[in-house]
RNA sequence: GGUGAGGUAGCCAAGUUGGUCACGGCGGAUGUCUGAAAAACAUCAGAUGCGUGUUCGAUCCACGCCCUCACCA
């Protein structure tokens, strides 16, 4: 084996990486940077695959360029990162294959981490005849199960996840699967960079203008539309703003309660989007304002 | 002004027939993370309106005060 081949390999994968909380410019820095070269953009966010999700999540790229990862499925089709990879994988393969870079952007930590750690057990399905069955199952229950099908999952699992059904089911449906050794060790070499304010007390008011804009932008009704051609039990419309919609939409809320209740979500959003990728290997931009870069 | 109801954390809200650290939920803070990730989950912080009395002991009983709500004037 030679060292060298692999560093080419490497070489020939490049990926750049704009990530960050919601509300600090990502889109903007991302244009800019793909007008330096030739470039092609990817969407990395877990909302905006849906299609005819637009105003709420924010697509609010320009119209003259395109942008891979978005419109993906329809509200009501099941999404996942496997299923948000396996559509923008081969976009990226065959950027490679052009000499073009691909952009990544989004503050969807796991689906960029998926490209630039791989995730190994991405192609093992779900069991949905599993779920179904685990789904009342209580937390011991499932750890029980766990126990039986694979011990050392389990005691690898930390106070919180062993306390996570979520988790729990999805380690029971690994542990049960059968086998592909399919190793996606990544052999990317990519940059990731991210976007954080200087002071976290500028989210707020950055949040705020842009839920401002969403509802000039027609926000209630896009959540009308989505309701009356879908009803209300989508995970798709448990995104932030579409559920605080809902009820306002359903008069269970006042029209204040809802933008407060919308504001208040993409806050503690942002705040779990820096937890996450403070352990990520970033290369942080602080920045003032949205897109001062 | 009168009558009735009520004041428990930032908000909502249990409860103690008087007895160690007062149930929860939301919100908050801090975190976890390999197919739901704008998800799910974990840990932590925070309260008996004010005063006096009865009592070994009061959030609970009594009295006064302040405040809120409803109805009557």
């Amino acid at each position: 084996m030679k060292i060298e081949n692999w560093n080419l390999k490497i070489k020939q994968q490049p990926l750049l990486c704009v990530v960050g909380p919601t509300g600090t410019g990502k889109t903007a820095l991302a244009l800019e940077l793909a007008k330096k070269q030739p470039s092609i953009l990817i969407s990395a966010d877990s909302r905006q695959v849906y299609r005819g999700m637009d105003v709420v999540t924010g697509k609010d790229h320009p119209h003259t360029t395109h942008i891979y990862g978005v419109d993906i499925v329809d509200p009501d089709e099941p999404c996942s990162v496997a299923t948000w990879y396996d559509a923008v994988m081969p976009h990226i393969t065959a950027a490679w294959d052009d000499g073009v870079l691909p952009i990544v952007v989004g503050g969807t930590g796991l689906y960029v981490k998926a490209l630039t750690s791989g995730i190994g057990t991405l192609h093992i399905p779900p069991n949905n005849h599993l779920r179904s069955e685990l789904v009342g199952y209580s937390v011991s229950e499932l750890q029980d199960k766990l126990y039986r099908v694979d011990p050392q999952k389990l005691t690898s699992m930390n106070e919180s996840d062993r306390a996570n059904p979520r988790r729990l089911v999805r380690a029971i449906e690994i542990a049960i699967a059968p086998k592909k050794l399919e190793s996606r060790i990544s052999l990317l070499e990519s940059k990731v960079i991210g976007l954080r304010y200087y002071d976290d007390s500028n989210y707020r008011s950055a949040i705020e203008v842009r839920v401002r804009a969403r509802l000039a932008a027609g926000a209630v009704e896009e959540a009308k539309r989505l309701l009356s051609q879908y009803g209300e039990n989508m995970t798709s419309l448990s995104a932030i703003g579409y559920r605080s919609l809902m009820t306002y939409i359903k008069g269970e809320m006042s029209e204040t309660e809802m933008v407060d209740r919308w504001v208040a979500d993409e806050l503690a959003y942002a705040k779990r989007q820096i937890v996450w990728f403070k352990k990520q290997s970033v290369e942080w931009q602080f920045v003032d304002k949205p897109g001062t870069i």
